[in-house]
This record gives structure tokens, C-alpha cells and sequence, in this order.
RNA sequence: UCCUCGAUAGCUCAGCGGUAGAGCAUCCGGCUGUUAACCGGAGGGUCGUAGGUUCGAAUCCUACUCGGGGAGCCA
């Protein structure tokens, strides 16, 4: 007899298998025993008749306790009132490990006391869904930078000083010197882009931020390409059809994931390259237009992004945003100065920001003149100003977040559940 | 850092000046198609911590601790 995964039972209709999983719930009657078995793959009812099992096999059947683990001999069978399509029949059962007063009970649970036994909420099918999603998402992002000659490189993690400003960084002793967890690896990417042409980063990153929202972690995963020879408007381009394959593999390789997480799939289904595009300028002028207090040279807040991008019914870029409030690496636009060759993705349905992209300073002059403008020590920056002295090249690149795209993709709440161990402020347990 | 809400049984909550409550979970009993099953019974509490007001405080006041939501910052 064979060891079949759930995910797999709907191919061995007639045959005898065996099943090695979880208790995941329990209902019985008097003759009657109905066991949710979870192993992983997927979730499957199985039925213990009184008059079919041993007296000692309905017994154990009936004094099963939620997540003891079990392995179970059945019959798979076709049944109409199962989700799935599939029951089993249940022959034997063999106890591995007991099980006792599992906290995370069938009723409903408050945030804390799920994030305390995060450890455990992982095991809840939503919570399973929506690291299947996640598994799928960085799948398809591999699987459509790779097939577009992109080389993954993996830049450091402990770095000597800050991409983006010297605040929010997560800090660390490296021997006699202070070291910072990174909170990007564009910097690296851009001299890996020089040596390989196109290339990716997927890797951790660390903003010791005091953000306390649905949007924020503090350990968040991003994609960071950086392409040589690349403009602005042509990495928009490979942006959008990114993401398009992205929600498309998601739609159809996740159903059955999608549909545990009650997820209105119409609204992915339109998330079609291209996306619409309107500049810093049209934002303020509608911003204005709605009400909202700001003024150019602002940036924008949460509420203002909301408002935008709830006007479209796919991702929406938002381009040429002031010079003053951007990254200093940022290619100013050749006809308007004042304003830099970037721009941010914002998700459906009030995500939020899930890309901040830029066309790159090329010229080794204007590169010093911004560290001098930032207050950037030359010397801690002498190997980038390096890229431009030894055959600058024009070049773009864009950072995609993970977690604030699982979290649209599935349409969750908040993005502690796109991680398995979120790192939320003041919570670093379990 | 600021604004705001909260902390009572293992969990989710009610009680808001006068003897500590319910549902679920756990244990025992019943039930042949259950889907957060249902029915009967039992055990289970220093009401976040410290002080104060009061004849009397889970309840009112003060401080602190921890947590939720949001702002700023960002992906």
C-alpha cells in the first residue's frame, strides 16, 4: 500500500492508500466518527463506520484529539459532499505522536495570542494558503526574470554603512568595527548589472522603522533588478509585464488556495499590462482637486496613494517625482531638472506602494555633486562612484516588495500573514 | 515619537460601585453524514501591575507595563 499526498487522493479513486498527516478536526456520533486529516499538501474528511473498524480502531478514532499526528490506511472514494471531490474510508489508524489541549481551538482568535503561537497558526489552512501563494509569487518572478536573461546575484546583508540615510538601520557588531543589517542591495546590483548585464537580487532586508500598520514589517523580502542600457520608460515596461505574469501564474496555479482565502479573483484577472501612468504633477493637481492639503514638494501619505490608486482598476505608476524628496542616486529628467526619471507602483484596492523604481545618475560629476548636496561621506562611497568612472552606462533599476504583493495578491488585512515569522515592532517571539 | 482603543477562565468576550458570568476548548455521558455539528453534566479565576477614593472596587481616579488600529517613514 503506497503513501499518497491529499493533494494527489482524486488520482487513486478505488484504491487503498495510506495517509500520513495531522488530526486537523474531529465530529463523531455514537457509530459515526467524520476526521479531518491535514498533511500538508491539503486537507481530507475521513469517515470511521462503528460497524466496518474494529471495536479498538473506532476507539481510537473517537478519543482522537486536534494536531496528534496519525497514520491512516483507507479507501479513497469519490463523494459529492466533499470540497474536494474525495473522502477516505478509514480502515486502520496509527497514532505517530499524541496531541494535547492544541491551543489554537475552531473558534475565533485575537492577534496576539495567534502571533504568540505563530509556530502553530502556520498550520491553519488560510494561514497554509497564503504561504502556498507566497512559494507561487517568488516562483513566477524567478521563473519570468530568468527566462529574460536576468543573473540572480546575491549582494551582502551585513553592510558598513546605509543605502538611503543613516536612519533605520537594524545595527550590529563585526568585530571592532559597527556593522548595519541592509536595507537594500541596490547599490551592489547596480556594479553586479556592470559586470553581468542584467540581474536580480531576492533576499531579506531590515528597516528598523517604529511603523506600527498594516503595511510595514521590520525584516521584509524584496526583488531588486538593475538592468544596463535600460531606460525609465523601459523598465516600466518590464515592471508591468512582470507583475502581469506574476498575478496570472498565481490565478493559475493557486485556486483552490485563492478560494480558501475568499479571494475576488475578477479583480486580479484585469491586472493586465500596460498599467496606466500619470505623473507627480496629475497626482497633486487631482489630490488638490478631491480636497486633500498638499502642495508640490510634498510627498505623499497613505491616505493620498489610497485615493489614487482606488481611481484604477489595475496597478497605477505614479512617475517623476520631485528631486528634492527623492533618492540621491536618481537620474534627474533631462528637460525638467527638478524633477527625477522614477517611479512607484501602487497596488489595487489601497495596498499601497509595491515598487519604487529610478533610472540611475550615469554621470560621475553630478554623482558627486548629489553626495556632497546629501551629506554622504565620499569615501564610504568610493567604489560606487567607481561605476561611473570605469565605463558609466545609462541603467535602471526597481525594487519590488514581497510582502505588500502577497498581501494584494491574496487580499489580506495586513502583511504579518505573507511571512511565516513576521518581525512586527517590540515582537521578536516566536 | 504622537493620536486612539484595549487588558476579566486555556481562547473569544459580557459584567461598569454591592457574593465572578456566558460560549468555545478540556474531561465524562448521549447521538449513523457531520462541515466553527448538536444535547446533558463536571472541573476551571490573585479581574495586567502598583498606589489612591470608598463602609465596600473587576467597575471610579493616577502612574506604569503589555497589546491592537492609525499617523509619520517607507516596500
Amino acid at each position: 500500500m503506497s503513501t499518497v499526498l491529499i493533494k494527489d487522493l482524486p488520482a487513486h479513486i478505488g484504491q487503498r492508500v495510506t495517509v500520513k498527516g495531522w488530526l486537523h478536526q474531529k465530529r463523531s456520533s455514537g457509530k459515526i466518527a467524520f476526521l479531518q486529516i491535514r498533511d500538508g499538501s491539503g486537507f481530507v474528511q475521513g469517515v470511521v463506520v462503528k460497524d466496518e473498524v474494529s471495536d479498538e480502531v473506532f476507539h481510537t478514532a473517537v478519543g482522537l484529539s486536534q494536531e496528534t499526528s496519525i497514520e491512516i490506511d483507507g479507501e479513497v472514494r469519490q463523494d459529492e459532499r466533499a470540497p474536494s471531490g474525495v473522502e477516505l474510508t478509514i480502515h486502520q489508524i496509527a497514532v505517530v505522536y499524541a496531541s494535547h489541549d492544541y491551543p489554537i481551538t475552531p473558534k475565533e482568535h485575537g492577534v496576539d495570542f495567534l502571533l504568540d503561537n505563530r509556530h502553530l497558526w502556520i498550520r491553519a489552512p488560510r494561514q497554509r494558503a497564503i504561504l502556498k501563494v507566497r512559494a507561487e509569487i517568488i516562483k513566477a518572478i524567478r521563473g519570468y526574470l530568468d527566462s529574460h536573461d536576468f543573473t540572480q546575484v546575491d549582494p551582502p546583508i551585513l553592510t558598513p554603512s546605509s543605502c538611503e540615510g543613516t536612519t533605520n538601520l537594524f545595527a550590529t557588531s563585526y568585530f571592532d568595527e559597527q556593522a548595519y543589517l541592509t536595507q537594500s542591495g541596490q547599490l551592489y546590483m547596480e556594479a553586479a548589472a556592470m559586470a553581468l548585464g542584467k540581474v536580480y537580487s531576492f533576499g531579506p532586508t531590515f528597516r528598523a522603522e517604529k511603523s506600527k500598520t498594516r503595511r510595514h514589517l521590520l525584516e521584509f523580502w524584496m526583488i531588486e533588478p538593475e538592468m544596463v542600457y535600460v531606460t525609465h520608460e523601459e523598465s516600466l515596461v518590464i515592471q508591468e509585464q512582470l507583475l502581469a505574469h506574476v498575478v496570472s501564474h498565481v490565478l493559475e496555479h493557486c485556486s483552490v488556495e485563492l478560494k480558501v482565502l475568499q479571494r475576488d479573483t475578477s479583480l486580479l484577472e484585469r491586472v493586465k499590462a500596460p498599467f496606466p501612468r500619470i505623473s507627480y504633477d496629475e497626482a497633486i493637481a487631482f489630490l488638490q482637486e478631491q480636497g486633500h492639503q498638499i502642495t508640490w514638494g510634498d510627498d505623499f501619505g497613505a491616505p493620498d496613494e489610497t485615493v489614487i490608486a482606488k481611481q484604477y482598476d489595475r496597478p497605477v505608476f505614479i512617475e517623476k517625482y520631485p528631486t528634492e524628496i527623492k533618492a540621491f542616486y536618481m537620474k534627474p529628467d533631462p528637460a525638467r531638472p527638478e524633477v527625477v526619471l522614477c517611479a512607484d507602483l501602487l497596488a489595487p484596492e489601497g495596498y499601497g506602494e509595491i515598487i519604487g523604481g529610478s533610472q540611475r545618475i550615469d554621470d560621475p560629476e553630478l554623482l558627486l555633486a548629489r553626495f556632497k548636496e546629501h551629506d554622504l561621506p565620499e569615501d564610504a562611497y568610493a567604489w560606487y562612484l567607481d561605476l561611473r568612472r570605469y565605463g558609466s552606462v545609462p541603467h535602471s533599476g526597481f525594487g519590488l516588495g514581497l510582502e505588500r504583493t502577497v498581501a494584494w495578491i491574496c487580499g489580506l488585512e495586513h502583511v504579518r500573514e505573507t511571512i511565516a515569522f513576521p518581525r512586527l515592532l517590540y515582537r521578536l517571539y516566536p
